[in-house]
DNA sequence: CAAAAAACAGGTACTAATACCTAACAATCC
DNA sequence: GGATTGTTAGGTATTAGTACCTGTTTTTTG
């Protein structure tokens, strides 16, 4: 007897991409495509029905986006392992798909082989990038002496992302301590460590690098 | 006698996503999906072979992006008609897009039944819009069109739309004089009539503004 | 429970930005 | 020719942001 087949289940608010990655398993006969959804809710909701192996999520939907989402499967069906989709082969986003439980990162212009690398890697329980974000990640990590800490080291915190998006509203540092009940010191301290973080050497550079890693839009 | 069947091509980088994309015709006897490519140069080739009618190209592509190639298509091949395709909502992509000549302009979360539309409205000679991008044009006009006089008041020079640029881009008012070979007390001088220009309090607001207003891409 | 991370807050010093002025000079337009 | 506009530059004052510290308290997590 065989291997016992994989199910897959994809989450994206792209129907044609979604068209185009049921394709991918028309000819793999260890691999079932189950389910799609368009959004984190609708996901959740599919797997719980469908109890794939593999999910396959998008990071930017509309409503719940991929990182809560993928925190949310972990945490309800661990017997589902989520490998991330993105357009974007951005630190910030890796760093937060990892840290939500995902076990693979591809983006969106992969190749059918990748995919299938991807899916018997993490269902054999290790991790699969695809090569444009492990060049990524070695380049961080050579650029800044120590692995995966780096990232860890970048990654924003839930009041920082808050504060990113008053700045980048527009409020002063006075505007966001009254609004949120801060010392203006502790504004000051967010903004300064959140500056470091994002390398932005004044408010101008902050509010691109924002919009450009998706925490602002604008 | 029928309608003479419709030739489309596609020009994205991403596989998935032109997979998917070939597969909405399936089902749609008036229209064949007859050749793709992952990028510009392979596009313009592969129009030249197959005389397509029309062509969809994404906006962001590897090597030559689909502006510069819409405008190569409409001057080398204006048989075929250009629908551009694109992540992005975004009012400078689509300025871009139709200034290279494009006749509709479709986001990648487009419903298979907006992809059949566009085409028959662009192959009937009218242009096409998808209805997120009929929102953001609908949405600019009423923020920006109304008044002549409002118009003009808050129209920037060449040089003030320079500093923007370079405002937005990260450079302090010191890199700026510096860059431009003038005294800092200028670009003071410049920055102060542009935030009044255009109504920002402080730095964070003028660069959201110079992206809304297409001054900036980010 | 103990360790780690996040949030909070203050010190100090310096630099940059903001606001509101004036004014010279050149180019452009009617 | 005279008016307008753009570019340049400076004066003066205040506020905001930047950089690098030190801590405490609270929350999260192993």
């Amino acid at each position: 007897m065989g291997k016992p087949t994989i199910h897959i289940v994809l989450g994206d608010d792209h129907e044609i991409f979604r068209n185009g990655f049921k394709t991918l398993f028309d000819d793999q006969p260890g691999i079932r495509f189950v389910g799609e959804a368009a959004n984190g809710d609708e996901l959740l909701r599919v797997i719980a029905k469908l109890k794939p192996e593999i999910v396959f999520t998008d990071i930017k939907m509309p409503g719940m986006n991929g990182v809560e989402t993928t925190r949310l499967i972990r945490k309800r069906y661990p017997f589902a392992e989520v490998i991330a989709l993105s357009t974007f082969n951005d630190a910030h986003f890796l760093m937060d798909m990892l840290d939500a439980g995902a076990k693979g990162y591809l983006l969106k212009d992969a190749s059918k082989r990748e995919v299938l690398e991807a899916i018997h890697a993490v269902h054999a329980q290790t991790h699969y990038y695809c090569k444009a974000t492990r060049e990524k990640m070695t380049e961080l990590r050579t650029a800044s002496g120590d692995s995966l800490a780096e990232l860890k080291r970048i990654a924003f915190s839930g009041r920082e992302k808050e504060i990113i998006g008053l700045i980048c509203g527009g409020m002063s540092t006075m505007d966001i301590a009254k609004k949120l009940f801060l010392s203006k010191r502790t504004v000051d301290g967010h903004r300064d460590r959140i500056m470091r973080k994002a390398s932005a050497p004044n408010i101008a550079s902050l509010v691109t690098f924002a919009i450009r890693h998706g925490l602002f839009e604008v």
